[in-house]
DNA sequence: TGTAATGTTTACCAATCGGTCAAATTATCT
DNA sequence: AGATAATTTGACCGATTGGTAAACATTACA
């Protein structure tokens, strides 16, 4: 008889990680477009191409298999703003940070989504996370900027209004795509868009924030 | 014998008029955490306070309940973006469009969030208006903006990013709520949130822009 | 006040939902 | 090869889904 996935203490298979890859591959799409009540198991399971009671084999529940998504990328979503340096001179920090985050959003836009569709109906699977993890992060970076502005390297500023403007000027681009491509119409829908942001938003908070060139 | 209402021809009821009023009025507060798909019409029906049936006897289907939220939604959401004024100067023109979309991020979350949600989806159901309406008037706008940078008054800068920013860095406190309480932390999770971003985003895009204050 | 139109509800439908079960199939290891 | 464990599937379950039919209640108006 099958032993559940989750009350086995034994080690992994080969095709349990490739099935459990899948599967969350296919989460991803799903989820990420029509929320965690949207989306039905069957709809995953079409997606993997795999039949609904085999998926079930891996994650017992659909929430399960939400939370196995969440988690992974949560961290890997949280990657550029970690590698936000405090010793690196605000100037390139900040444009590096907008650009880390422009290209998640040009190259993962269905986990922003994801994240983006969790947050909307009130973070019931993460609230935790942001409480924790999350804040403990953003203090720590707003911390940094704090110290910046009274060394007088950028403009006085309100450190988590930075960040979260960073954030949804970036994300924007990845959760607003729909609307970001009929406003600029077909024939600047091309990935070029992403370039364009970027030199518009590293220029707007460069000069916004009063940072002085070299 | 009940004539639904999409196949009338006379005027609408005093019953009707309150009666649609009470149903947008729930059928907001679920679709706006939910989603479309995620969204029951029983769930609707409970917070509106009346059967089932009773709800699809003014709204023939649950899509048509969408809809008619949709369009209401769409034309206010637009209304700070038209009071946007060609005949205004730069900086207080952009200064009021901040706060008033600002202001609807505060006292309209739900609005935003049922948007949001629309957009995650990829616009199933609005896909022509933002081709149609919204790109005009944006493009319109856009416009006036690149009149200001040619004039000098502001510094150059592509105007429809310019928007993308003002739109995601406001709606931001309505969609991402959840997510700026948890970071702020319960000190600094009461309404002055709003007054705090208002000061740091106004200055953001004043500076930003390089607009010179008399 | 009568009556026709409007509004509301109960009972119900077929389809889909998340999830279970046992049987059948495949992989692994000796 | 044979035994054992791991994987996959079809059939199925009760609950919920969007929506309907028709009886019943209320309102508006002559």
């Amino acid at each position: 008889m099958a032993i559940p996935r989750a009350a086995r203490t034994q080690r992994r298979t080969r095709i349990q990680e490739e099935k459990e890859e899948i599967i969350l591959e296919a989460a991803l799409d799903v989820f990420s477009v029509s929320g965690f009540r949207g989306s039905t198991i069957d709809q995953i399971a079409e997606v993997a191409g795999m039949s609904k009671p085999n998926l079930l084999y891996y994650f017992r529940t659909k929430e399960a298999m939400h939370r196995a998504l969440i988690d992974r990328v949560l961290f890997t979503w949280l990657e550029p703003l970690r590698a936000f340096d405090a010793n690196g001179n605000p100037e390139s920090e900040i444009r590096s940070y907008i650009r880390r985050k422009l290209e998640m959003a040009r190259d993962f836009p269905r986990e922003s989504r994801l994240f983006a569709n969790e947050m909307l109906q009130g973070a019931p699977h993460v609230e935790d996370e942001l409480r924790g993890p999350l804040k403990s992060l953003v203090d720590e970076k707003a911390e940094v900027i704090r110290a910046w502005a009274k060394a007088g390297k950028i403009a006085k500023c309100d450190p988590y209004h930075l960040i979260f403007s960073i954030w949804s000027t970036t994300q924007h681009y990845a959760d607003f795509d729909v609307q970001v491509r009929a406003v600029l119409g077909q024939e600047h829908s091309g990935e070029g868009r992403f370039e364009d942001a970027a030199r518009y938003l590293e220029k707007l908070f460069v000069d916004g924030l009063g940072i002085r060139q070299p």
